[in-house]
DNA sequence: ACTATTTTTTTCGAGACTTAAATAAAATAG
DNA sequence: CTATTTTATTTAAGTCTCGAAAAAAATAGT
C-alpha cells in the first residue's frame, strides 16, 4: 500500500504542519515557524503566501507586536496567524439528558456557548433530530452582526459510534440504536459532519493541553456513569475497524457469571466500576439486577464523601471497583505496554480509595515490564476536555476537506 | 509534531513499492508494474533503470518468455527480477531447547537451511552466542562455490523483545533477561541484526501467504508451551512502547489468586492455555503448583488423543483452556472490535474441543459488535510460519537499509 | 541625521520528482 | 516485407524543496 505517490502530497503535508503551529500557538512568524517545523525559510515563505492569499491566513504586520519581540534589533518579525472569518465549527457533546454546544471560528475562538436539557431515553430519532437542529440554528443565530460561513458541525457523544463517524450505534442515553447523527446533520445544514466517541475526543484534549504528559502513548479513562476510554498509541487516536473501540469498560472482570452490566453481558469491569454499579452494592441490591437508569449526581458526591469518612459499604465498593480496574488495566498493559492514564469524570472523586487496589493488581504485569509505578492523572471536569478534544480535531478536519490537510 | 516531509521521500516509497512488488509476483515486467502500483509508465522506468544500474534488478529481455506471455503481439515484454547476487540474509528462529535457520538471497530463495538442539535452559549468555555464530558461519560457509555477501541478519524468538529489535527482554527458553542479541551478532558479523517476536512474524506470514483472510486486521494467536500473539492492526505490525507487547497470554483470566502463570503471576491465561497447563490440570497437580519445565511433543499429542477419545479429565482441561481463551477474547474484542484469528502451533490438535467454549464466551461483547461469527483459522506447523514472516520482513528491512525502502 | 549592523523575509536558481505525450523498439499478422 | 500492436524510453512541462543571495526594515552608534 503505498503512501506516499504523488508529489503534491508533500506540499500538503507540510501545509498542514504549518497550519497546526499556527493552530497550537495563535500568532507566530514566519521564522519561528521554520524553527519549530524544520522546513526552509524559502518554502515556509512560499507556502504561507499561498495561504494568505487563500485568505486563509493573516499577515499582521503593523499592530499588536508582542511586548517581547518588541525594541528587538532587524527586521521585526511579521506574525502571522488564522484568518477567523474563514469559517466557523459547531460543536456538540451529547450525552444522558444533556447537549451542550460551543460555536468557533477557525482561529479557534469561542464566540458563543449553549446547552440544553432533554430526556434523552425518552427521545425519539425524531427528537434527536429536532434538538440537534435546533442547537446549531440557536448558535448560527447569534453571528448576526459577523457572519461567518458555518463549515463543520461534529458531535461528541457518550457511546459507541461507527469507525466512520457518522453513527452513533449504541449508547446509554438511549434504546435506539444505529442514530445516524451524521447523515441528519448533513442533510440539515450541508457541512460535513463528524461523530465522535467522547473518550477519544477527551483523550484529544490532554494531549492538545499537555503533550509532555500525555504524548504518544496514554489512556483517558472515564470513570462515569459508564465507562469509557479514549486510548493514543504512537501518538495516534486508537480507532477500531469497524467502531470507536476501546471499549475498556467492556473488558471482563469477573469470572463467570458476574454482576450484570448495562449492556446486557455479565461481568464486564463497567459493571464493577461504574456509578450505577457503586450505587447497587452501597444500596444492597443483587449484583445482577438491573442497574437503575439515573442517578442523581450529588447522590453520588455524597457516597464519595461517606466512603470517605468512615470505613462500610461505600468504602468496601470502591475497594471491588479498583481491584475491577487494576485486573482490567493489568491485562490492557498486558497488551500494549504500560502507560500514563489519566482518569476523568466525577468517578476520581473516590480514586484515592481505589488507587491502591489498582497499584496492587499492577505489581507485575503479563509483559514483564513493571507497571506499578505507571503514573495516574485525575481530571473531575469531564465535559470541558471533551468539548475542547472535539473543537481541535473539528479543526483539523476542517482543513482536511479545505483541501490543506494531508 | 510536524512530519517533515522531502520531495525524495517520494522517491524512495515508491522505489519501495516497485521492489514489493517484484519480491511477491518474482519475474515482473514494467508495465505489470505500472498496473499493479498505480505509478506511470515513465516513473516506472526511470526507477528500475535506475535500480539496473545499481545492480539490484535484473533485466531478462531474451531467457524465459514465460509461456503465458509468448506468442503475443507487440513488443516482448521485458521481464524484471530482484538480484540474487546482492547479498544474502541469515533468518534464525529459537526457541526452547531449537535453534533452526535459513540462508537466503535478495530474491527470497532459500540457499540452505539448517538446525540445532542444545539445552537452553541450562545456557550461559556465551552459550546462547557460541550457538547463534556457529549457526551464522555455518550457513555462510556453504556460499563458497557462489559467495554472495551477507547483509542483514534477523532472530525470531519466542519471548518479549524490545521495541527496537535488539535485545530479548524475557524468554521461556532461559532465566536470563536482556539477553543482547542483536549487539552480539552485530558485532561478529558487522551487518544489522533484527530480533523479533515470533508470533508477530507469523502475523507477518499470514498476511504474506494469504491477504486476502488476513488483511489488515487481525490475529495469529501461538498455542504451545506459551500462548504468544502477534497482532496486526490497519495493515500493521502492533508493536509496544517499549516491547515488542501484544502479550495475549498474560492478559487475566482468574477472578483473584488463579493458576500460577510460568511468568510468576497468577491467573494469565496462558496458566489455563499453554501446554504446561493442560498438562499440571490433567496430571492431577494443584493449580498453583510450578509448571513442569518441559513437556515430550509426543506426550501432548497422546493427551490430545485420549481427550479426543472420550470424556475425562483431559477434555474438561481442554475446555477449561476455552474459557480462558474466550474470556480473553471478549476483552481483546471489546478493546479493538472482532477480527479474525488464526490460531497457531500444537494447541490446535484439540481446538475443536476448546471452539464451542470460545464462541460460547464470545456469544455478545462489550463493543456492541456481534463477534460469535469470529473467523477462526488453524495452523498446526508454527515453525515454518515464523520463518517465512521473519524472512519477509527482514528482507523488506534489508531494503531500507541499504537507502531504498521508506 | 546618517551609516553600519542585525534580523527577517523574499527571490532566484538548482536539483529531484512525477506525469502526459511523443517517440522508439520489437515482436506478430497478413 | 509492410502494417499493426504492444511495450519501453525519452522529452517537455509542472511541482516541490532547499541553499544562497538579495531585499527589506528595524535598531545602534557616531
Amino acid at each position: 500500500m503505498p503512501v506516499l505517490v504523488r508529489t503534491d502530497d508533500v506540499r500538503r503535508q507540510n501545509t498542514r504542519s504549518i497550519i497546526q503551529v499556527l493552530r497550537r500557538h495563535g500568532c507566530v512568524s514566519r521564522t519561528e515557524i521554520v524553527e519549530y517545523t524544520g522546513l526552509s525559510p524559502a518554502t515556509v515563505s512560499t507556502i504561507t503566501s499561498g495561504l494568505i492569499s487563500e485568505g486563509l491566513l493573516l499577515s499582521r504586520s503593523e499592530l499588536s507586536q508582542s511586548q517581547d519581540t518588541v525594541n528587538r534589533r532587524g527586521r521585526p518579525r511579521i506574525t502571522l496567524s488564522l484568518n477567523p472569518q474563514v469559517g466557523c465549527i459547531v460543536v456538540m457533546v451529547l450525552s444522558i439528558n444533556k447537549l451542550t454546544a460551543w460555536l468557533q471560528d477557525y482561529s479557534g475562538e469561542i464566540l458563543a456557548k449553549a446547552d440544553d436539557h432533554f430526556e434523552s431515553r425518552q427521545a425519539s430519532l425524531a427528537d434527536f433530530e429536532h434538538y440537534l437542529l435546533r442547537m446549531v440554528t440557536r448558535l448560527m443565530s447569534q453571528l448576526t452582526t459577523n457572519p461567518i460561513p458555518l463549515r463543520f458541525i461534529s458531535i461528541g457523544v457518550q457511546g459507541v459510534v461507527d469507525a466512520g463517524g457518522q453513527t452513533m450505534l449504541w449508547s446509554p442515553m438511549t434504546q435506539l440504536l444505529d442514530l445516524p447523527l451524521g447523515e441528519l446533520l448533513h442533510r440539515a445544514f450541508n457541512v460535513p459532519v463528524w461523530v465522535a466517541n467522547d473518550c477519544n475526543m477527551a483523550a484529544e484534549a490532554l494531549h492538545w493541553q499537555d503533550p509532555a504528559r500525555f504524548g504518544d502513548d496514554f489512556a483517558a479513562i472515564l470513570l462515569g456513569s459508564g465507562i469509557g476510554m479514549g486510548l493514543v498509541l504512537k501518538g495516534r487516536r486508537f480507532i477500531g475497524r469497524q467502531s470507536s473501540a476501546a471499549e475498556f469498560g467492556h473488558m471482563v472482570h469477573a469470572s463467570d457469571e458476574g454482576a450484570l452490566c448495562r449492556c446486557g453481558q455479565y461481568g464486564c469491569v463497567e459493571a464493577y466500576v461504574g456509578d450505577y454499579a457503586i450505587w447497587r452494592r452501597v444500596s444492597g441490591a443483587d449484583e445482577q439486577s438491573l442497574p437503575v437508569d439515573e442517578i442523581d449526581p450529588t447522590a453520588m458526591i455524597d457516597l464519595a464523601r461517606r466512603a470517605h469518612e468512615n470505613e462500610g459499604i461505600e468504602r468496601a465498593a470502591y475497594r471491588e471497583a479498583g481491584r475491577a480496574l487494576g485486573k482490567a488495566l493489568r491485562s490492557l498493559f498486558a497488551l500494549i505496554d504500560p502507560i500514563t492514564i489519566a482518569f476523568i469524570g466525577g468517578g476520581v472523586r473516590a480514586f484515592d480509595l481505589m488507587e491502591p487496589e489498582i497499584r496492587n493488581a499492577l505489581r507485575h504485569n503479563g509483559n514483564m515490564l513493571e507497571a506499578s509505578e505507571v503514573s495516574f492523572y485525575c481530571y473531575e471536569d469531564s465535559q470541558e476536555l471533551i468539548h475542547l478534544g472535539c473543537a481541535m480535531t473539528t479543526l483539523q478536519r476542517l482543513d482536511r476537506t479545505m483541501g490543506v490537510g494531508g
